[in-house]
RNA sequence: GGAGACUUCGCCUAGUCUGGUCUAUGGCGCCGCACUGCUAAUGCGGUUGGGGUCUUAAAGCCCCUCCCGGGUUCGAAUCCCGGAGUCUCCGCCA
């Protein structure tokens, strides 16, 4: 959500801000949509106070003249009738504000350019794509070495499943654990939230209502307050500290939780998203900041940096690309993606997404921080990144590391944790 | 799933039976000031959050906020209905 007192003083700003990721005409159509809103939200405002203001002195000389035994007088009833009224319009005027502002995406930061995909730019590439004679993509080395089983995965969950199975388990466990353990290192705090969460927490993270129909709703019947499968652990961080004042002294405050991410976008049928690159449900271990505004920038930096810092940590071959305005997410002003080198398809593919969202996130949470010795309460500024998604790095070691025979050398540091050096058929 | 108790401005708490200076009590914590030649004690003052209005800004003023939403009433923390949550006991249970 946007600042409403942004709109009113610096109309221009907003506007040119967001025709960087929407029609320049659209985004001028619905600011003015807004202001109209806005304005009558406020009349209305003030004309039901003056109103209710006029009916509690009433009340007040009632009580006065019943004490000192005069015969109080009632007024007429044409008043609470009017206040109805005008509460009702009231209601449907904020709600229209509330979703038309609420649809707005957020600003996209300064050294954001407009543009989609074909914008993004890769500022940073580590390593080197590693020279592998006879490619075999991870999806036929994921099957030589059984390390997951799409077929029994279909079997159970329907199209856009797959099982792990054997050391294909182990590997995906170690990899969770030991991701567990470098974010802990780094100074976050460990959370497992519940899988299921209610509706507020998809509008505080600024996922509803764009991506409503995106997600896992359960019936009404076994649940009839709607609870929803989360797309991403991010939606639960949010929503755990909704409509909380955070104490000012624990900011920058850093969490993070592994969860498995549920989402109902159709299961990939690019030649680079099969396998594991996308399903119904993947595992993925977020790391998340709340901050002070200027502590932001700082908190961008040194997320990204973790994150690289455990791709690193495997060895993998990456670049760290600047995401365009139109290709990051709608809630958030700037988004860093660090992508992965994947052999079979000559292409980087996200591993993590490390995203600034401003007081966007906040507002519509109403996350808050005192100021220092103030006494006004102020949005923080939340940034979010996957820190990473398992189901993306497995492919990519799969392939980076796989050895003519078609085994593959496990990466060192998880070598501990399967008792081998190298996964064999 | 059933029964009961409970939910008050950071925490604890008075107030609810019997509706009206509740414009919410007191304590703790926190902030400021005073005093004592150090951060202890004492005293005084301040301390929910949101919105509107005015303003360069602040102050002021107004409205809402006693878990949430309705209702009754001239008037609701207080009465009525619905919902949420916490605790205790019982039942059920892979």
């Amino acid at each position: 959500m946007l600042d409403m007192e942004l709109i009113r003083k610096d109309r221009d700003a907003v506007a040119a801000a967001l025709a960087k990721r929407m029609d320049a005409a659209e985004v001028d159509r619905v600011l003015e949509q807004i202001q109209q809103l806005d304005r009558e939200r406020r009349r209305l405002i003030s004309e039901i106070d003056g109103e209710r203001q006029r009916r509690k002195a009433e009340a007040r000389a009632y009580a006065q003249a019943k004490r000192a035994g005069v015969e109080p007088q009632v007024t007429s009833d044409d008043g609470r009738k009017q206040v109805a009224e005008l509460e009702a319009e009231l209601d449907e005027v904020q709600a229209r504000l509330r979703t038309t502002m609420s649809e707005l995406p957020n600003l996209p930061a300064e050294d954001v350019v407009p543009g989609g995909k074909e914008a993004n730019r890769v500022v940073k590439t580590f390593g080197a794509p590693p020279a592998i004679e006879k490619v075999r993509d991870h999806v036929e080395l994921s099957r030589m070495l059984g390390l997951v089983d799409h077929e029994r995965g279909v079997k159970l969950g329907g199209s856009g499943f797959w099982m792990y199975t054997g050391l294909g388990a182990r590997l995906e466990w170690a990899l969770i654990n030991w991701l567990i353990e470098r974010n802990i290192e780094a100074g976050y705090e460990f959370l497992l939230p519940p899988h299921l969460l209610l509706d507020s927490a998809g509008f505080a993270a600024g996922q509803f209502p764009k991506f409503y129909d995106d997600v896992y709703h359960l019936d009404k019947q076994s649940a009839p307050r709607g609870q929803f499968l989360l797309p991403t652990a991010e939606t639960a961080i949010l929503g755990a500290y909704q409509d909380e004042i955070l104490e000012t002294a624990k900011l920058p405050l850093k969490v993070f939780a592994y969860t498995p991410c549920y989402r109902r976008e159709a299961a990939g049928s690019h030649s680079d998203e099969r396998g594991t690159v996308r399903g119904h449900q993947f595992n993925k271990v977020e790391i998340f900041q709340f901050t002070l505004p200027e502590q932001a920038d700082a908190a961008l930096e040194q997320m990204v940096g973790h994150a690289e810092s455990l791709v690193e940590g495997l060895g993998l071959h990456y670049q760290r690309s600047l995401l365009a305005a139109g290709d990051s997410s709608a809630s958030m002003r700037k988004t860093l993606d660090i992508e992965v080198w994947m052999p079979s398809t000559g292409k980087y593919k996200e591993v993590s997404s490390v995203s600034w969202g401003g007081d966007y996130q906040a507002r519509r949470a109403a996350i808050r921080y005192r100021e220092p010795g103030g006494k006004q309460t102020r949005f923080v500024h939340t940034l979010n990144g996957s820190a990473l998604a398992t189901s993306r790095l497995l492919p990519a070691i799969l392939e980076q590391f796989q050895q003519p025979d078609g085994s593959v050398l496990v990466p060192e540091v998880l070598r501990p944790r399967l008792n081998t050096d190298r996964l064999t058929p």
